[in-house]
RNA sequence: UCCUCGGUAGCUCAACGGUAGAGCGGCCGGCUGUUAACCGGCGGGUUGCAGGUUCGAAUCCUGCCCGAGGAGCCA
């Protein structure tokens, strides 16, 4: 009979008796009588620990010499041990490399961000990225329960595009057959438009195109965003299930990720404090802040990472910015009945200096409106008729946001920069690996 | 696109006008409880590229290439 395979993850259940582990050599000791292996399966780590019991001297020799990321099979009897790292420790018994590696480039100690953004590839098999994957993973799944059991329905939306939502300096081009030029989705809103008048409550999920020359921790040209789009809901009802969704992610990975946020030396304390209802204030308000705390800055403006950062402290939870000057904003926002100078928006921004997390907005249903806006804004009407049509045809209000995963994961995660919150960044001067 | 900083051994850095060096990794040896193990030893270089100044350039100057941090814009 043979010997069970298990994942590490799975050990505690366990506990004890004997057991095959498949993975990789993360690190390794010895003592020359004694070896210390360490495991890695991808869903954790164990340390192996040979001696004269089981193996030859020459065999140790041998596994001392076992290069990191070596590919192997071990079978062994797993016990509790308080030495080791994990609290559990294998006795190995048997030890088969299935295969031996090259000298691996990244080493324990530190390395320039450019020579491990040049190893991405491998870069992810380390600790802490793969703790960042596992919280991104989390966060996605958050959110798809959370819309999923609120009744929303997923509806992907194109990522070739015929036009811009919001100009088309930020595009990313290519030709498409005859038809001419086709775009890179910026993002799913317009189509989310549409389909929630068809469903009702809907979202999309999926990656967004920026051709933006934006060299910040916080940009990257490719980038993933959940969408929301709801008939009927209007700006307040949006923020509404603006914060309980931040609540909800925030809640989730609090709960099932903890061991991953300590590997990330993570400070849980201020995500505990992310509780709704999060303050809500006015564009006019934070300009007020701003110049409160030294900024020159006039109604009008738009607020840069350092605004940002400087408006989020005042409060320990996220922080809506409302109500922004129309002008400043895109097309498709509704303007304030009572003052059509200023929209019925809303822009979430996260603490700690995360900065924008969510951008949102209630849309204009006014089939005249919104012609009058695309005249405004000088944009292409043919490539929007069908956009136009929605307010053709049993128009409403309606209201949706986008919420960035990246900036979300970094700031989840306490990152300094968003390229480590996707598995693998695309920004102005990297596409490889 | 603009501003700032950087490029020296496989990696992280030092040398700042006068013989290119250390730590880590690698290789060899030692060690029965290691935790980025430790101890001893050994190899390892077209100083990003092209010019220039100088008796002499990694070092100073010019141009280019590559990257990082940031700005504008945005999620």
């Amino acid at each position: 009979m043979g010997v069970s395979w298990v994942y590490i993850e799975d050990i505690p259940k366990i506990q004890e008796g004997e057991v095959e582990i498949r993975g990789w050599l993360f690190n390794k000791r010895s003592s020359g009588k004694i070896v210390f292996l360490i495991i890695r399966d991808g869903t954790g780590y164990i340390q192996g620990i040979a001696t004269l019991e089981y193996f030859s001297q020459e065999e140790l020799n041998n596994f001392e010499k076992i290069p990191i990321e070596s590919s192997l099979i071990v079978v062994g009897d797993l016990r509790k041990e308080p030495r080791a790292p994990g609290g559990y420790e294998l006795q190995l018994k048997k030890v088969n490399v299935i295969s031996y590696a090259e000298e691996y480039p990244i080493q324990k100690k530190d390395h320039s961000i450019e020579f491990l953004l040049e190893r991405r590839h491998l870069w992810i098999r380390s600790r802490k990225q793969n703790a960042i994957l596992r919280v991104r993973s989390e966060v996605i799944k958050a959110i798809r329960d959370f819309l999923d059991s609120r009744g929303f329905t997923l509806v992907d939306a194109p990522i070739l595009t015929p036009s811009a939502c919001e100009g088309t300096t930020t595009l990313f081009g290519l030709d498409y057959f005859d038809l001419g030029k086709a775009y890179l989705s910026q993002s799913g809103q317009l189509y989310m438009e549409a389909a929630c008048m068809a469903l009702g409550k809907v979202y999309c999920f999926g990656p967004a195109f920026r051709a933006e020359k934006s060299k910040t921790r916080r940009h990257l040209t490719e980038f993933w965003m959940v969408e929301p789009e709801m008939a009927f809901w209007d700006w307040q009802d949006n923020m509404k299930l603006q914060e309980e969704l931040v609540f909800y992610i925030v809640q989730r990975v609090l709960e099932k990720r903890k061991k991953e946020l300590e590997i990330l030396e993570r400070d849980i304390k201020p995500l505990e404090k992310i509780v709704p209802p999060f303050p809500r204030i006015t564009y006019r308000e934070a300009i007020e802040i701003l110049k409160k705390n030294g900024f020159n800055v006039e109604y009008g403006d738009d607020f840069g990472g350092d605004e940002e950062t400087v408006i989020s402290n005042q409060f320990d939870k996220p922080v809506f910015i409302h109500h922004y000057p129309a002008k400043i904003k895109p097309f498709y926002m509704q303007p304030d009945p009572g003052n059509p100078e200023e929209v019925l928006n809303n822009d979430l921004l996260a603490p700690e200096g995360y900065g924008e997390i969510i951008g949102g907005s209630q849309r204009i249903h006014d089939l005249k409106l919104l012609e009058q806006k695309i005249e405004e804004y000088n944009l292409p009407r043919e490539a929007f008729e069908w956009y136009i049509d929605l307010r053709r045809y049993g128009s409403v209000p309606h209201s949706g946001f986008g919420l960035g995963i990246e900036r979300t994961v970094a700031w989840i995660c306490g990152l300094k920069h968003v390229r480590e919150a996707i598995p693998f960044p695309r920004m102005i001067y990297r596409i490889y690996p």
